[in-house]
RNA sequence: GCCUCUUUAGCUCAGUUGGUUAGAGCACAUGACUGUUAAUCAUGGGGUCCUAGGUUCAAGUCCUAGAAGGGGCGCCA
């Protein structure tokens, strides 16, 4: 008889009950299996969730060559009769009459075992990793976390842009950049001077990918109003951290119309609905992800939803520091940008809860961000949050043609390969906003993962572009 | 890029002051068990002690260099 597959997460649903006594197709992978002479339990996972169904196999039904190829791995068809379990630790399961293999997976040489592997294990083996619990809860709420914020921009009125990833500026000087190029790198052709000509590259100039969509972000604010980006990033910077990737994905929305509160309005609301988000539709992955690494962390996703964000500015935050009296490798003063033992001290012992910095000294900020009067400080914000540090880097934009030309050549800027932005604030220049959230970033929040190798299938970072 | 720690069985790790044949748990194989829950119990196989030098009668252990990995810092999202 034939019978419809099933995936294993519609087994787990309240309507499942219509297909008790009735046989079901499930087809997945093999967890583990268990049991003696005479009976065999599979606990076969086929990524739709984190639960297993359990597969029971008479062993007189089945022949000794097919059970001995269900191992650890193998990946398998199996069809039989849904029934309430006579075990505990799951309701129903599956009276397996028929079990294809559909590919076997050698115990002796399968990297996986169906007891726990630590992360670093698995960051060697990175393109098995996601046929384990921990990675599949991960990649299943990175999902959920990706659809929900094209869901949020979309109810709210924003416009998906789609900056280019291959960029011929250097966007906000913001550090290394991968060139592009087709030119044979053991062979370039030269100008005049001796050096490369790129006029002879693919596009006729040197191209870079991407360290930021923002700029082009800020052509769709203040043409379609508000916009948002999501794609990749790239930073050539030599980063060894648990909290940077070369490739990651960014989140960058720019609104006309909006200032530096309505910006932080915008950004608090947002990252709560993300984890609010996450709460309501990933709760087996965040269950898991909470008792298998982090015992806290339905609580503090929990507590982020509970209260206000502060919102402080620079010298508040600097006096807060300065009167603290806590012993700091580098002492505080105003002008310097805070290092991350600062931030965490602001974060985790002083406020308890996530803080939005403001009005920072505009000598450490872009010079894309708005002059304050007092001549010393721009409206830039870092939202910081417990363990992560900064999530979010944006700011109300300088409006003004003149402040903001000022401002670039003081940094020395070229002038020629700002003219389609300064063309902006030159034509129709409207007052704007705009942030950038680090994907990555809030998927460790939300996991509670420790290192952000761990929350993208295939981490990009110095010396390691394997797989 | 800087600082620091680690590297011993498939995985996680122990290995004393340098001293006979390098151990454990799990995994794997075989066997036992009529319903298991990371099943349990018994038995067994399994090692280039990261690499290259060096010190020593003798090195997993001490020294030097290198590689890979972790953590902290910087750059930032």
């Amino acid at each position: 008889m034939e019978a419809r597959r099933i995936e294993i997460k519609e087994l787990f649903c309240e309507n499942a009950k219509q297909w008790i006594s009735q046989d079901v197709c499930v087809k997945g992978w093999v967890r583990t299996k268990r049991g003696n002479k005479s009976v065999a339990f599979i606990a076969l996972n086929d990524g739709s969730t984190i639960k297993n169904i359990q597969i029971v196999a008479d062993v007189a039904n089945f022949s000794e060559d097919i059970l001995n190829q269900i191992t650890t791995g193998a990946c398998i068809c199996a069809v039989g009769k849904l029934v309430e379990s006579m075990g505990k630790g799951q309701s129903v399961e599956i009276q397996a009459n028929s079990i294809e293999i559909y590919g076997t997976a050698d115990p002796q040489t399968y990297p996986l075992q169906k007891k726990g592997h630590s992360l670093e294990f698995l960051r060697g083996i990175a393109h098995l990793r996601p046929r384990t619990n921990t990675f599949g809860a991960v990649l299943r709420i990175r999902h959920n976390m990706a659809f929900a914020i094209h869901k949020y921009f979309n109810d709210k009125g924003f416009f998906y842009w789609h900056s280019p990833l291959i960029t011929a500026s250097d966007c906000e000087g913001a550090g290394e950049m991968f060139q592009v190029t087709t030119l044979d790198l053991d062979n370039t052709p030269k100008n005049e001077q001796g050096k490369t000509d790129y006029t002879q590259d693919f596009f006729g100039q040197s191209t870079f990918l991407t360290v930021s969509g923002q700029l082009e972000g800020e052509l769709g604010a203040t043409s379609i109003g508000k916009i948002y980006t999501f794609g990749p990033t790239f930073r050539a910077e030599n980063s060894n951290t648990p909290r940077h990737l070369a490739e990651f994905w960014m989140i960058e929305p720019e609104m006309a119309f909006y200032d530096i509160n309505d910006n932080m309005d915008l950004a608090e609301d947002f990252i709560k609905y993300l984890v609010r988000y996450a709460l309501d539709n990933c709760k087996d992955d965040i269950a898991f992800l909470n008792d298998m690494y982090d015992k806290d962390l339905i609580n503090r996703l929990e507590s982020v939803l509970k209260e206000d964000f502060v919102r402080l500015p620079y010298k508040e935050a600097i006096d807060i520091l300065e009167k603290s009296g806590h012993k700091f490798e580098v002492s505080v003063s105003w002008g310097m940008d805070l290092q991350s033992e600062h931030e965490r001290y602001l974060v985790e012992q002083h406020f308890k809860r996530p803080v939005i910095l403001i009005d920072w000294p505009k000598e450490i900020k872009s010079f894309y961000m708005k002059q304050n009067d007092d001549g010393k400080t721009v409206r830039g914000m870092d939202v910081l949050f417990p363990q992560i540090g900064e999530i979010i880097g944006g700011s109300e934009r300088e409006a003004d043609y003149n402040k903001l030309v000022t401002r670039m050549k003081e940094l020395n800027m070229n002038m020629e390969h700002y003219q389609w932005y300064l063309d902006t604030r030159r034509f129709g220049s409207a007052p704007h906003s705009g942030f950038g959230l680090g994907f990555e970033r809030l998927l460790l929040f939300v996991t509670g993962m420790a290192n952000i190798r761990d929350v993208i299938p295939f981490a990009r970072f110095p010396k390691n572009a394997m797989f």
